[in-house]
DNA sequence: CGGATCGATGAAAAGGCTTGCAGAATGAAC
DNA sequence: GTTCATTCTGCAAGCCTTTTCATCGATCCG
């Protein structure tokens, strides 16, 4: 049987309340006291039960985070951030795979968001009703997908889409395609969205929209062949996870990259080293958004000052690597003569 | 404030007692209480507080998971085929990730084991003796780890290293390295321990063993030059991270792989197929893994009688890609005279 | 028709902990 | 020596649920 309180008061010879105080509010007991009892409790090894602890507070001592694939190393990352940030905190982190199924989701964060503080959602899949409907059962945070009224810790999807389209152009490239991932994605509509209005800005550029596609390997060998079909002289990929499958079916078709076509992702997970040639891509410091999550997620349990949204999104960094180069069939003059609106400034 | 089950009961005007029953055990109430009580909770929202039934039952209807590494997708698998287990049998759980490190992991354990069911540790970095400290805590059980008295689901290690050897002296390969994987590791010990013990048996066969490295892309590139350098004609790499980086580095340095080295992994991860060469592996069903700690937890947890030992075990396949090849410098001969103790008998 | 049997329900205790409130003890001030 | 302020400690209520035990009514049988 587990050591209780009681036990610990009996053997201290005090009560328990004063037990209870020793431990858990320190300073409303007398020196002398307070290291008799915690001497005596770790003597008994004499841990709290959270249970009880939980039923009269109120609070859990944890927190909930649901992905929507804890094998993708984009959660994995994420995953590792609100961890460690919950860790320090002293909270414990219930983690949930919902195999990025709506539907999943939002079982998934029903059944857990009464049992535990707060959840962090991240890259939810479902609609915003669905989500407004989670987050009025408890509190709750997005990681990865902005909804007004709700904290949101995201990305500058629009930033980073610039830069890669910029990188592009520069290079050379008018036509470009989008190897588009999930519908259910709030970050591929973002993408989208952003990469539709640029080229619509830009009237010597033209965007060849392509799929939906699973945000797999699977789904990258899918798009390469509408991608070379289309003509396209460089690809951005929803994701590296899609990248890295165009690339592969590229080189079996024995197209080469960068010198056909280039090819960008999203995200540097590892496997964008790990291929060759090194995928050209956007870094997302996803522990420290992992880490904000908490955070927040914190601030509302505790019913502190909320971070300003400004902090709230993390900043974003394009990575050049091998997987882009100079446009097949543009001459050198391309480079010196880019597209006014959209080329670096140097 | 949450609806409890005394509102239920008012509601529906009946005792607390009997909405407990309704709801818990259905058939020790008439059938039109029960539809009565079941509905009016429904209606009014109600979920039961987990605390309070911990409390009395003494059970907390979740389960803990420790891994080394979240972001690896070697346990990022391991981690679904438990969440899915768990979720199936009305579980929750907790993952921790202890960033390798043996001291983070007992206190994790730790922390952990009283305010759960129950634990599934995986690729236990402890000490032996640390790990059945912490198993004297409570319910354990060990994945990729085995030590007599605890149950432990494991997989064939030793058949593992037969089929890559078998495989790889049928391609005429007589002098081997091994790039091993982290001391703590108990997977890498019984990997050498099994190379080691097939070489010595052979006379022909000679093994270099090169490390050991940290199980990750950087630890293949660090072991690639040492390989190198050894003149050895294959490299069996602790596992498939550490086999990637290996061939990266090689590649880099102008050596062909399979031509010049043949390089294996263990695992099956799904980096193995975004190389190129893809690479020779062997496969373990983690999801599987995944789903039979769980089992063998809930077996302790619920004093039943837990699997036979045979069937804690899970086979191993062996996959061929493209990273192995004849023996840089053996003739077609070697082939049609393998030794005999090692090759395939067909 | 009385007693036994059975099923359905309710009352109440228990589980470990926190916390408001009150009492005891100590010390200071007069 | 008395009074008051100030700590420190203990009592007891309460958090929500499960579960034992008892009660009640009804059914059944002799």
């Amino acid at each position: 049987m587990a050591v209780t309180i009681r036990d610990v008061a009996r053997e201290a010879g005090v009560s328990i309340s004063t037990v209870s105080r020793a431990l858990a509010n320190p300073e409303q007991v007398a020196e002398a006291t307070r290291t008799l009892v915690q001497h005596t409790a770790r003597a008994m090894g004499y841990r709290p039960n959270r249970a009880a602890r939980g039923l009269i507070t109120g609070k859990t001592g944890s927190i909930g985070l649901v992905v929507p694939d804890l094998e993708n190393p984009f959660f994995g990352r994420i995953s590792k951030g609100v961890q460690a940030r919950a860790r320090q905190a002293g909270y414990a982190v219930f983690i949930a795979d919902t195999d990025e199924d709506p539907s999943v989701e939002a079982e998934v964060v029903h059944g857990l968001i009464k049992q535990v503080d707060g959840v962090v959602l991240c890259s939810a899949r479902g609609t915003d009703a669905e989500i407004r409907d989670l987050a009025a059962e408890g509190p709750l945070v997005l990681v990865n997908r902005n909804l007004p009224d709700i904290p949101s810790i995201t990305f500058d999807n629009v930033g980073a889409v610039e830069a890669v389209l910029r990188h592009l152009v520069a290079l050379g490239h008018r036509e470009i395609a989008y190897a588009a991932g999930p519908l259910t994605s709030w970050s591929n509509r973002e993408r989208a969205a952003a990469l539709k209005s640029f080229c619509d800005a830009s009237p010597d550029l033209t965007l060849v929209e392509l799929g939906n596609f699973p945000p797999y390997f699977s789904g990258g060998v899918h798009a390469a062949d509408l991608a070379v079909a289309s003509g396209v002289t460089a690809v951005v990929a929803f994701n590296d996870l899609v990248a890295v499958g165009l690339m592969d079916r590229l080189r079996r078709r024995g197209i080469r990259v960068p010198d056909d076509i280039s090819v960008t992702g999203f995200d540097n997970v590892p496997a964008s080293t790990l291929v060759w040639p090194n995928l050209t891509t956007v870094d997302f410091p996803r522990m420290s958004m992992g880490r904000k999550s908490v955070d927040a997620l914190l601030d509302i349990v505790f019913d502190r000052a909320p971070l300003p949204d400004a902090t709230r999104q993390v900043p974003i960094e394009l990575i050049v690597r091998e997987s882009t180069g100079v446009a097949r069939g543009a001459g050198a003059s391309v480079v010196r003569e880019p597209d006014a609106a959209h080329a670096p400034s140097a």
